[in-house]
DNA sequence: TGCTAAATATGATGTGCATCATGTAAATGT
DNA sequence: ACATTTACATGATGCACATCATATTTAGCA
């Protein structure tokens, strides 16, 4: 049945957003087609009507989600707080795209690749935005430098079963960014 | 055909070197069983006779990869820097499994989420211990903080296509952790 | 109010892969 | 030397999944 060309608009992206959730929660390989168009509320026969393949529904949900991901725009130190605690490192289904899914960009298309590229570098300005304090050779390498800890951080805290040990890795990360942004670390 | 006790402790080592090989390099899903005997210069069949399924496979390499990955011993700034550098970023299936396979343990067995987690505990232990320039305190937070945006760095600097912003990200977190090791940063 | 095209549903199709069943030959112990 | 065990090869088996073919219903338009 045909529907509405805003409803479709609307389906398009239910879709896109179904499938962020799930490959954050699952990973690519592990999410079916069909089960994409089902949490979209659809059934997978229309799925080729949206997107050509699976590889192009992963370039367009990572170019989706990581355009609407405008974190770390306000306060720096809020930011890297709420992300090094448990409650995102437990959330990875609703986390950040970049800390979900930016190892398995290696195995996927260009047009995945080039997506993620994009999103790396508008979060490195957008960090380097909330660091005025700095000067301008020092605030690229406290951006750059933070962003990488911080994503290590959740990775490694979310890759091991030791609970003590993954609260630590996200405190020990924190205070080390948290040193790290101190005015008196600009040389 | 039977082999010697010798040759099949041979080809159990050959098995888990390819597996940790292949796993690095396309990832856990990508690759078959058949694949890795084939790479050990083995047909599938005799597979389960070493392993009880795939997952028992990866788990059994994880723990092997890990063990004998004993980096970080030495001077630490030249890890740092071998660590960061293109050259081992270019270089996933030879490379640090941590980088390679942390973010995937996620979706794994118990077994390999627990091997990981000893690898992790293991790596922080051996970077601390070549930070005797730090009390105590202090040197767990640089470990953690370092090998964090170690891993960070080289996930980053893999998922995307702009070879210079690649570079930049892994020379700019070298940088920063190398400034955070200059002992004027413990406080 | 019909006509046409488009969006989704239903139902194949084929392939790739983990795992298993059985055969074979060589190593080990007596 | 012989018997027995065992490591590996060859060849199923069955399932899960991406993709495609066709049917159905309704929006968009005259």
């Amino acid at each position: 049945m045909k529907v509405s060309r805003e409803q479709m608009a609307e389906n398009r992206h239910r879709i896109l957003d179904a499938a962020s959730w799930l490959f954050r929660e699952k990973g690519f390989e592990a999410v079916t087609v069909a089960e994409v168009m089902n949490a979209a509320g659809l059934t997978h026969g229309g799925f080729y009507g949206h997107f050509s393949s699976k590889d192009d529904l992963i370039a367009q949900t990572l170019a989706h989600v990581l355009a609407a991901d405008s974190s770390g725009g306000g306060d720096l130190r809020a930011y890297v707080d709420a992300y090094l605690a448990p409650r995102h490192r437990d959330n990875c289904a609703g986390g950040c795209p970049t800390a979900g899914l930016a190892a398995a960009i290696r195995h996927q298309s260009p047009a995945a690749r080039s997506a993620m590229t994009e999103g790396l570098r508008s979060q490195i300005d957008r960090i380097g935005k909330a660091l005025p304090e700095f000067d301008a050779a020092d605030r690229r390498r406290v951006a750059i430098g933070s962003w990488s800890a911080m994503v290590g951080a959740v990775i490694l805290a979310r890759a091991i079963d030791d609970p003590a040990l993954s609260d630590e890795v996200l405190e020990q990360t924190r205070a080390w960014i948290d040193a790290g942004l101190g005015k008196q670390f600009a040389r």
